[in-house]
DNA sequence: GGTTATTCTCAGGCTTTGGTGAGAGATTTG
DNA sequence: CAAATCTCTCACCAAAGCCTGAGAATAACC
């Protein structure tokens, strides 16, 4: 399939542009709704491929939304969202199968990272890989892991993000504003200092087993992630 | 598509003079307006493939204006314009998907170079390269890396915007006051003696790796960008 | 509950860049 | 040829950008 489609249930409009923006620039085919009843609707006839539910739905539970939806017999894997503070133990507890869920707030590339490692392994999707590699760095996804030049390296969650951030973007220059935008939690309001820190944080791993200088410094511009001159 | 629709958003009516003025002349179909209300209005009208919008408008935010824009089903990307100093309004968190963002001042050739960055990457236009080439120069805008003759030489900001200008003029004198307008901001007003000073530079940087000096002085008149000899 | 890891901020030191002005050099003009 | 004009280059200072280490606050782990 090459535009999956996805649904998504959050009262929050502000949640839901936000990730209805990101998502469809991720070249997802978007629904979005504010409520159980109009999400199981949609569920029923759109036939999505995955569905980001939030647990604290205005008119019922998230929990009873997917329980409806699973009796009506719809095979449909669910990223549920919940505030960081409430139910994040009880979700835990609901994601079976493919299921999988994540706390608020979150970041945009997060939340679709895991998106495709859900439709990954439900494999509703043509055989994606869970690998990606790009110069002398591998990364599998499934297993949070990194390897540069065969040698693995332990990553903090957040340097790991970056990587894999510029990794997706390889040869182009990324903004700080651009990185904070899609690595950090969306309700970060730091200065641009964090991102110097953590490439800073990420070349002293990575450098001692690359060759070259993988992420270089565009000064005035931003930060990229170097496979190759792109020369004449 | 040919002339891609462009709607500008901003209160102050110098600022969107300069921009229609400059996005006209690039080719671009420029909508005006200085209100967000407007602006929501002419979106969903004149359906726009990008939007330029300023996040301090006199009667909502831009942050406001983008959302019922997006929650109106729009797929409409947008370039936010905001004050260099203040972290207040800050766009983090809400430049998703093809979005990007600029500090006032800007200089119009920067915007101009964004739009089409934007319009690349959300394909809405036939693929446009990425890669200027002309003559003996080749520059990624992607990487903003500059090659002479398959060398790669390193420029700083100011040197690189100002060699993109006079290469997307090849073949035509530009005079200082031309140069100035579009590689400087708006705000600028040092004297013409910064242009020689840049084209020294660039020469410094250039010559070195060129067959023909390709930076061509057009003494009372201007700096030319020559490909080739134009017989008489 | 105590230890460790992680995240984030900040300040210092360093490098690069931006901008100015002055003098040498080149070109044109009369 | 001499004067006037325009251009090039350089030296210099101020501002901006970047990197790093240290430390505080928080979260994760055993």
């Amino acid at each position: 399939m090459k535009t999956p489609k996805v649904l998504i249930v959050d009262d929050e409009k502000n949640i839901r542009d936000l990730l209805e923006a990101g998502l469809k620039f991720a070249n997802f085919s978007v629904y979005s709704v504010g409520t159980g009843q109009e999400a199981v609707a949609v569920a029923e006839k759109a036939k999505p491929d995955i569905m980001i539910l939030d647990v604290m739905l205005p008119d019922q539970s998230g929990f009873s939304v997917a329980k409806k939806i699973r009796s009506m017999g719809l095979d449909l894997p669910i990223l549920f969202l919940s505030a960081r503070d409430d139910g994040a133990d009880k979700v835990t507890g609901l994601t079976v199968g493919g299921d999988d869920y994540m706390t608020k707030p979150f970041s945009i590339d997060e939340v679709i990272a895991r998106i495709h490692a859900i439709l990954r392994r439900t494999n509703k999707q043509e055989a994606q890989d869970s690998v990606i590699e790009v110069g002398e760095i591998k990364i599998n996804q499934d297993a949070h892991e990194v390897y540069v030049n065969g040698t693995e390296i332990d990553l903090s969650p957040t340097e790991y993000k970056l990587l894999r951030f510029l990794m997706g973007n390889p040869n182009r220059v990324m903004s700080k504003d651009q990185i904070l935008d899609h690595v950090w939690e969306y309700d970060f309001n730091g200065q641009q200092g964090i991102v110097e820190s953590y490439v800073s944080y990420l070349r002293k791993k990575i450098d001692p087993l690359s060759k070259n200088q993988l992420i270089q410094t565009k000064r005035g511009v931003g930060y990229m992630f170097r496979t190759h001159k792109i020369e004449a």
